[in-house]
DNA sequence: CTGAAAGCGCTTACAG
DNA sequence: CTGAAAGCGCTTACAG
């Protein structure tokens, strides 16, 4: 606010034009340089970047919309990807959207205010449909989700592969009465239940599933209700480490023990998921390769805008535990 | 970019400054703004941020400055932060060090250069003694954590007396040997530190503690090789959930059984710590009260800045469970 | 290499 | 209530 390029100029004995151009990319004298430097350090002068980017029509802030920041796997994912911008030397703005499709269209629009170079989006749902309204004028990239009929580069899990790989091993396990438990608001919860429903069939098993708002407290509410009745599973496979942690709260104090009574499984490597007894199965995504896959996609697009739209499909990793062991074999409690 | 407010003047068939005005404060006929507010519909206009801001010398963006997003302390703190902000409809700009004092050099310049409306920080370590580089022009919240000798507003926890309430209460259950391990990169952790000294002191009983830096991995090299020592602690307090979390992991691998081989207390009630086997005994921070304070000192002192500083101390709940239950009473495995 | 001038998209006195 | 003009702090052709 206080000090502006013109002290420094004046400071320096030089025009505004000349400490512009000694700061940025323009030929200066070295002479000339120094001493613009040096007015610099002795004003303690910091650019102003509403007018630098008001006036270069040009901007180094990349936008990142997540669905939920206190999902640690989105946590991860805004790690990695605010090192990728700096290292690129770009700015983020971060906004959350706690999964409510209106508050994602307030950010898309604070967004859009700030004439963002570039976004990375986790969109929930309800984006659906209004893929139009998706128009922002910038590149966008999709990240862990996708929205319907859109045409956005995108970095996802291959999440019918994982989570019929999920079922397939709870089979092998020996689990018949396979229930599923999934987010309600993304089309990556979507695609989980379609790989749950494909590798049930596949079996011959009856499918029985949930679809909840991704929080631990929905899944507790909606686990705890489900293990009342007589017709429960015996096995549960849940589509984030969100959902997974309550259905394991859940069972904990309805006093099922894990795996005899209920055998379970989920996304996402926290660190939790191993240090609880017996340790839970999961598949494990690469998080911080989906980051560094997204930030780079973003970047290319940013340069070269032309670019045919790019699909990036990760793998996961199944990490069997022992909430999985075959049933029967589990050690005693 | 494209659409701006001469477009909309335009098409509303009206000057520049009244597009401004029916946008605004200013007092502007009701036909007028119904003309305008269907040009602005019409144009799918959006008001340019860097304009508004280098214009008006106002901005509505405030700043947060954590030192580790992946620490679920400071992730629920942005949660709330960024709601309050929303509601006292201002916007977010967040930047993440890692714990390095570099890098949050870095991030106070960024926050300089965007000439942010107020800022909340927790600082790492490194800036003690650079407090008057902490000299935005702009006003400072601290949070969680303090800057010796500043002068700003501060929201944080009796750290000292939540930790002595942690050894007393592993004192009353049995435990003498306890062992402290602590983070190193900020003011509360030496505060738990000092906590931890002094009633071990009170106790008569030897401390032992360590200083690392505040991770989980930096937690596990640790006290797995402390654990091989003949001196080893029979307790351990960690002064935060990663350090918490990775003590768990050490005395895990190696078999030690808690609490009868290891006793263990740390901060922050995450759900994992009661999903564990035994449960974890933690104290509990009001992150939620504590990040909206933090945002109404920021907010008033935005409004009045001649306000005389504010430290705000709020008090931890200590939550006992199985991990520091009496020795030699423990259920066995 | 350097400076004077124009202008980015807004808001805000200033007249009317 | 409305419009013309100035100007926020920069960058960038344009001359020299």
């Amino acid at each position: 606010m206080r000090v502006s390029i013109n002290d420094v100029a004046r400071v320096a004995g030089v025009s505004k034009s000349t400490v512009s151009r000694a700061l940025g990319e323009g030929s200066v004298s070295d002479v000339v340089r120094e001493r613009v430097l040096a007015a610099v350090r002795a004003t303690g002068y910091r650019p102003n970047m509403a007018a630098r980017r008001l006036r270069s029509q040009h901007t180094d802030v990349l936008g990142v919309i997540v669905a939920d920041i206190r999902n640690p796997f989105f946590t991860a994912l805004i790690h990695v990807v605010e090192k990728a911008a700096h290292e690129a030397g770009m700015r983020l703005t971060l906004c959350n959207t706690d999964e409510d499709p209106q508050r994602e269209a307030e950010c898309l629009e604070l967004m859009q205010d700030e004439r963002i170079a570039g976004l990375i989006l986790a969109p929930t749902r309800g984006t659906v449909g209004r893929a139009s309204r998706l128009a922002l004028d910038c590149p966008v990239v999709l990240i862990d989700r996708t929205v319907p009929g859109s045409r956005h580069d995108a970095v996802v899990l291959d999440n019918q592969a994982a989570t019929a790989e999920l079922v397939e091993h709870l089979w092998v396990q020996g689990h018949r009465r396979i229930g599923g438990l999934f987010g309600s608001t993304s089309t990556t919860a979507a695609e989980r239940r379609d790989g749950y429903l494909g590798a049930m069939r596949a079996h011959g098993l009856d499918a029985a599933y949930r679809e909840v708002a991704p929080t631990v407290d929905a899944a507790i509410a909606e686990v705890d209700a489900w293990l009342r009745q007589p017709d429960r599973p015996d096995a549960l496979v849940a589509s984030n480490s969100l959902l997974l942690m309550g259905a394991l709260k859940a069972a904990r104090s309805a006093g099922f023990r894990i795996p005899q009574d209920l055998a379970l499984a989920g996304f996402d490597n926290e660190r939790w998921t191993e240090l609880v007894e017996p340790g839970i199965t999961v598949m494990e995504q690469p998080v911080e390769d989906m980051g560094r896959a997204a930030m780079a996609l973003l970047l290319e697009r940013i340069e070269t805008p032309h670019l045919p739209v790019r699909r990036l499909t990760m793998h996961g990793r199944c990490l069997p535990r022992g909430s999985t062991a075959p049933r029967g074999t589990g050690s005693a409690a």
